[in-house]
DNA sequence: TTAAAATGATAGCATTACTATCATTTTATT
DNA sequence: AATAAAATGATAGTAATGCTATCATTTTAA
């Protein structure tokens, strides 16, 4: 009844479709919750083997191992980020508006939490403030890259600077601007949570809505600067002047 | 003769300060550069011990284990921009200027690269680009923090976070600038060299300028914005409309 | 010269990260 | 309902990893 969301992402991330199959849902289910719960370090296929009652080699036919996993599900959580853009910027006419949505969506997406029945996503979000980066930040980039697993990062990344360029279409950093947000958003929650005094937010009021007035800080002063920044600076300076 | 640094960093991090023994100097040294060429995860002590000739139970007399040694090395990094810092910015009036100092130190400091014998700081710069974020983005970050393992990278923060509130006192975002600036610096690089579609340098150009920048486009335009930003925004509105 | 500190040499052990094989159960097809 | 195919279970095993412990030897400092 009603509709239904299907979130597909690179068949190269996985063996065996895990949301084709009642165990592989439970895979998916119960990852997310462990390693939010402990962090992808002490996470491993035995512990989620026993945790949902089946065994290691069955994990094992899903996923090569738990970094592929873990690709799998902040890929995932990319690709429904999107959705959601699509869905809540469709038939808006004003850019701005747009980016305002998006930069919600960004911060705050997790808070709707009803849209797909074995994906928490509340947790899937802090994973992904906490562990996402060890999907790329690693010397196997290059690789990964060639396989098409950041296919989905960058397609977010590249609508969103769509619309910086909607916005001021002689916006020099358009794609820097838009990773800037994207990973802004992440950081800035990781810190008001964990070290809060590398950020400004206030941790008495709500964490989110200020890492969201941060970014909308960022996006617009940026883009409305008079002075569209020149890329030919001179560059020798190596910072010693002020001009 | 002449003068020498010593770049001194949080105690709890080593066992045996590698600093003061010929096989602890060896110990950073290729440590380093094995950790540039094969990325923290393919690195271990077993290796190092193989290329340093020394068995592996001397490497584990001054480390733990290799994430505190990452960790030891990505803090000593930032107590070495730090001193740059204070070395290039004292007698500078115009704090405005010190900021671009600052900017260039992040992005470039890399390229000075003969200061401490045993320290390939070109190197180094790459490690903390590709795998710094995996000493704080983990679920240990609380028990670390309380240990003081951040101490060194809150108070670089706590430094770029003054100056910017020389220039512009009214500022509300002073900490998350200086940390959004520091980030940047580190992810832009990291794109530019391996996922260029996410930044917008040309490949063709130095990378580090563009990067530079970069940055100094975000900080002068986010400290010099006519209306200070205000922290009271109506934050229910969820990005839904636009005023 | 002698004690202390540093390192070497060797061994061992529990855990991890898989892989392989064959048996059993579930599911889809006709 | 029969049967093939797909999925999972059960079990076992292996190579590598990440350490720790002990005692001998060398180097350094007093």
């Amino acid at each position: 009844m009603g509709f239904c969301i299907q979130i597909t992402v690179n068949e190269k991330l996985y063996l065996k479709n895990p949301q084709e199959t009642k165990l592989g849902k439970k895979i998916i289910e119960h990852s997310i919750l462990m390693i939010d719960k402990m962090g992808i370090e002490c996470f491993n296929f035995k512990k989620l083997a026993e945790e949902i009652q089946c065994t290691e080699a069955s994990v094992y036919r899903y996923f090569e191992n738990k970094n592929y996993l873990l690709m799998y599900l902040v890929t995932w959580y990319w690709e429904w980020i999107k959705f959601q853009i699509e869905f809540r910027t469709t038939n808006m006419p004003d850019p701005r508006a747009k980016l305002r949505v998006i930069i919600a969506i960004l911060v705050e997406s997790s808070l709707a939490n009803e849209i797909i029945e074995y994906v928490d996503e509340s947790a899937l979000h802090r994973i992904v403030i906490t562990e996402s980066a060890k999907t790329y930040r690693t010397k196997k980039v290059q690789d990964h890259n060639e396989e098409g697993f950041y296919f989905h990062y960058k397609s977010l990344c590249r609508k969103i600077s769509d619309i910086i360029l909607e916005i001021n279409p002689k916006y020099c950093y358009p794609r820097a601007l838009a990773g800037n947000l994207v990973e802004t958003a992440l950081l800035q929650v990781f810190y008001a949570r964990n070290l809060p005094s590398l950020s400004d937010v206030s941790s008495g009021k709500d964490v989110l809505c200020q890492v969201k007035t941060f970014l909308y800080h960022i996006a617009f002063s940026l883009l409305d600067e008079k002075a569209v920044f020149q890329n030919t600076v001179n560059c020798s300076t190596n910072g010693r002047n002020n001009k």
